[in-house]
DNA sequence: TGTACGAATGATAATCGTTCTTATTTGCAT
DNA sequence: ATGCAAATAAGAACGATTATCATTCGTACA
């Protein structure tokens, strides 16, 4: 664990609230978490943070690239872990979660798209709202 | 013009504000509208109508099929006429015009990836911010 | 063509996610 | 240790949207 680096680099002191967020998207069980959900977990643990604070923090991180923020339906902001890789999101209807792909031959339609427009993709989100398939949804709420 | 018919299609009694509403979109040179776009497009018209009013119509036509809501980046809903033809978007980050474009690859790639992954989609929306790559931004913001 | 009744409206309060303000505390270089 | 800028917690403030509720409007029917 050198999360402290993670954060000096970033040119961000080590605190206990951002070592504390950082610690939790590292090990939580869910990659994707909303404002809301790194503050009640925070304090279900016995951490004493501020609502104010976890937005904050997640802002910062976002922008020093340490968290990736997605903007799903439902109008609340949803970080996970920035490991480099981008991919797009399918988003369960029945409980929520979040399954991660990543398609080269969308990425390049994308491109040629864009530019056969005259437009310069600065960035792109694709989202996938779907039903499992499977009999018993395997993705607990 | 046969609005009244739509409305009545839908279940829905026609009345001016509704008129109003539906007209504008019709109308209108911009195709993507907020809620405040179309609460101030109706004040500056003279019309007396009340912001929630306005969101509870465009609620309404939507869940009637006749508009499409779309969750684009910046937090506010935006809507747009429903004439059946799905298409994906490109946000102009100069000037916040929103081009529209479809392309069968794209879909079908998604339809793979989704079924493969043990998905049924239910719907989908892809967004690209990209930056306008003509000398003059043609758009006026 | 008037009228009654339920649906629709407008004003405003309330809610939700998020950001701002400010007084206080903390990390860390000296 | 100690001082100071940076970070924090609490709560006010904010923008978008939804809920409440008394009043008005559409329309089926007499």
């Amino acid at each position: 664990m050198h999360q402290p680096e993670h954060l000096k680099s970033a040119g961000l002191k080590s605190t206990l609230p951002r070592l504390k967020v950082l610690d939790l998207f590292e090990n939580s069980k869910e990659r994707h978490l909303s404002a809301e959900d790194v503050y009640k977990q925070l304090l279900g643990s016995g951490e004493d943070v501020g609502l104010a604070t976890v937005y904050r923090v997640l802002t910062q991180f976002e922008q020093a690239g340490l968290l990736v923020r997605h903007h799903f339906e439902g109008g609340k902001s949803v970080f996970e872990l920035n490991q480099g890789d981008h991919h797009d999101h399918i988003v369960c209807l029945q409980c929520n979660h979040v399954e991660e792909f990543f398609d080269t031959a969308i990425e390049a339609r994308q491109e040629k798209v864009a530019t056969a427009l005259g437009f310069a993709i600065r960035d792109h989100s694709l989202h996938i709202y779907a039903d499992c398939t499977k009999k018993k949804c395997p993705h607990k709420r």
